[in-house]
DNA sequence: CCCATATCCGTGCATTGTACACGTAATTTA
DNA sequence: TAAATTACGTGTACAATGCACGGATATGGG
């Protein structure tokens, strides 16, 4: 509490809960008639944010196995919110990328989010909102190769 | 993408995804000996972090059903890191805190963590430590309540 | 004061999610 | 080329989760 990275730890922690309630974006388009498994949308979000990459990255993303995730997708594929294709460059790999109605459904969350981010932030200056975005970007920077090579947890 | 709000949730996702695997404390500290399960931790960090709360203000922090925290409450007692006691002014609440060895394992998390942000924070100057920490705790204001007034997910 | 309503909590139960182990195919390394 | 590594998917057992319920406490109106 009374060090600075405590508090900074306990402010990520809150910001983080809020992203995982249900990622956001969905519980707002729930209620919008879309329906959607709770475990399906961190991974749709994913996979549209980070463009076209294998199931083992995105497992490594969300913290679960890959077979777990290989499942899901299966699913996300089963509702035509993904495809699957094979990459050119890798031949083990299987490119996840979102359909056309999957990223017509992202198109929708963004829209949402936008709207419900200029509420929150309208009493912000443009300096600020520049500050907070740069500083996040460099905080946030080297922590994902840092977290990657942990997997071995034992 | 080319909106700013979509980039800062971009951003936000990579944190919480940090965040969340196994609670950045975790794994760290695993190699140190300390063993509890991956669900667990969020749950002993949140006690420890805000205080003595009820079963099912703390489900509402994981996002998780109050159910299935008590059950999870149950074996942190079980393991004798946190305490239930009834609370003085509401008999129906049953108000959690860390016990001793909670605290010390607590502690433990918070010095391993302070560790790896000074020097994940090292090239960083005081002003843009202070920035960050400021500008995340403006963001963060006011959305707790926006996501908890959010149950009635049906 | 009393009854209706709401909240906090814990448990039984059905459903879902998840990890581990294994096999296959493709790639990389020695 | 042989061995080791990596990405992937499936079978299977286990753990976690949500919902429904009931008991206990609180609260508010009549």
């Amino acid at each position: 509490m009374t060090h600075w990275a405590d508090e900074l730890h306990a402010i990520l922690l809150q910001v983080s809960g809020v992203m995982n309630r249900s990622d956001v974006d969905a519980r707002f388009l729930m209620r919008s008639g879309v329906k959607l498994d709770r475990a399906l949308f961190p991974l749709l979000t994913r996979i549209g944010a980070w463009g076209p990459l294998g199931a083992v990255e995105l497992a490594g993303m969300v913290g679960r196995d890959h077979s777990t995730v290989s499942r899901q997708v299966s699913k996300l594929e089963d509702l035509g919110l993904v495809e699957r294709k094979a990459s050119d460059a890798d031949g083990r790999i299987r490119l996840l990328t979102p359909s056309a109605s999957g990223q017509q459904m992202l198109a929708e969350f963004a829209r949402t989010r936008r709207k419900l981010m200029e509420e929150h932030f309208a009493d912000w200056t443009d300096d600020e909102q520049a500050d907070l975005l740069r500083l996040l970007r460099k905080m946030s920077a080297g922590v994902g190769k840092a977290a990657a090579q942990d997997e071995p947890a034992k």
